[in-house]
DNA sequence: TAGAATACCTACTCATGAGTATGATGGAGC
DNA sequence: GCTCCATCATACTCATGAGTAGGTATTCTA
């Protein structure tokens, strides 16, 4: 574990951005802010594969190829970690935010471009973190300053809805219980999407937003009038 | 299970359905079964409350004032009792599905009514244990046995949105995407959804359907101009 | 080249909580 | 009265995992 040497990758070909930089460079060198990202990285893998509770910084520490101790040498304890990941994620939906304040686009499209970013994180690796990191498993200073956040997101949603009924680009609506149906939505794709899928985050929050928008009650004109009789349900009374 | 001598709230006059029916009526009861499942239902709102792993079975013995033998007494280990609050909660939608079974009415309606019931199970003590009995805190066996319970769930809503595509009454979509955008919301509504809410959790369900089924682009041809100067987000260039 | 940091490891402590062994109590049936 | 069984409590065991104490090696600095 002790080798001096000059290192050759050191003008970065770092291969992906999931390797280990402790044993992919076997000497020290002290990046210490690019070992704590590795850190956090390795937990929000962890945390979103396995849990909160169900992974031990043991086991973060394993990944990386390390001892406890060296996780806990960069980050203070398990509460900070998962706070870290949460604002990593956070810090996506924000920008995304932040990105589209000035254009001239009518809300609806505005909130469009929010919400497929806001799909793209929830499909990242943070995305676990954000949607469970949860007042329960947190100091309530903590759990207050998650919760603004949060909020924070929520409203920004509530603002845009807002706008789009004002510049009628948006069907009047509430735009509280609206907002937490598409957050709902795109939230729960940190549940069951996983890496490897077909789909990437960004498409999801596409297929989503397309159903947001149009809706589930036809649009043409043609209503075909309901031909229930068509089903062949009488069979078995009971 | 072996109760004789007549119970005298045999005709239940079941004053609230969360008093605990150990120092509720001193003298003992032996209807195992209503103790049981005040058990589980003490397990839900403790899980509820406070997060599986941030519950103890001391936790939930307290709250029934008793110890935690007797708890293990009505069921076998933690994890029985999570998957027992998730059945409780699951039986809820399925019930909804066979009511909407027979019906003759299109199938965009037979879907509203899936969903306000699903909606109304989400809001319910037992909709976290729904949402959040994951793969992860459980045996395989019984994560197998969850899956199974859930996927049934969602083809269940997908053969709904197929045959409403197909009648005519659900304008043509991917049914796996939509599907998955549907319960999203709903599931979410176990995360922020608290008793004592204004609404109901019936309530929330028909305000997210609307909304699902109109869509945010407005309906009205009169499809407003996008008016956006209108907007003043002109300020400060950085 | 001698400290002084820096980065990391070995080997602990210690609290928590799941699950259990064992025994007490009290009513039911004879 | 005695026995059986259902019900529940006391008082444990035992594994796990968060967090730490203290030491070692490597690199930086003077």
């Amino acid at each position: 574990m002790n080798s001096r040497r000059a290192s050759p990758l050191q003008a970065g070909k770092l291969p992906a951005a999931s390797a280990s930089p402790w044993r992919a460079s076997r000497e020290r060198r002290r990046d210490r802010e690019v070992k704590r990202e590795a850190v956090i990285r390795a937990a929000a893998r962890a945390f979103n594969h396995k849990g909160y509770h169900n992974t031990s910084l043991d086991d973060i520490a394993a990944t990386l190829e390390v001892t406890k101790p060296t996780v806990y040498y960069y980050v203070s304890n398990k509460e900070q970690l998962l706070f870290q990941c949460f604002l990593a994620g956070v810090e996506q939906i924000r920008a995304a935010f932040r990105e589209v304040k000035d254009l001239e686009a009518p809300a609806r499209e505005r909130l469009k471009a929010v919400l497929r970013h806001y799909g793209e994180a929830m499909a990242s690796e943070f995305g676990w973190c954000m949607v469970r990191a949860e007042d329960q498993d947190l100091s309530p200073a903590m759990s207050r300053h998650i919760k603004a956040l949060k909020s924070e997101i929520d409203q920004g949603i509530r603002r845009l809805i807002r706008e789009g009924i004002q510049d009628g680009s948006i069907e009047p609506c509430d735009p509280k219980m609206t907002a937490f149906a598409l957050a709902g939505a795109l939230n729960w794709i940190a549940h069951w999407y996983r890496e490897n899928q077909s789909l990437t985050g960004a498409e999801i929050a596409s297929a989503f937003v397309t159903i947001f928008e149009g809706g589930l009650r036809p649009r043409s004109a043609s209503q075909v009038a309901p031909r229930a009789p068509l089903r062949r349900r009488v069979r078995i009374a009971r």
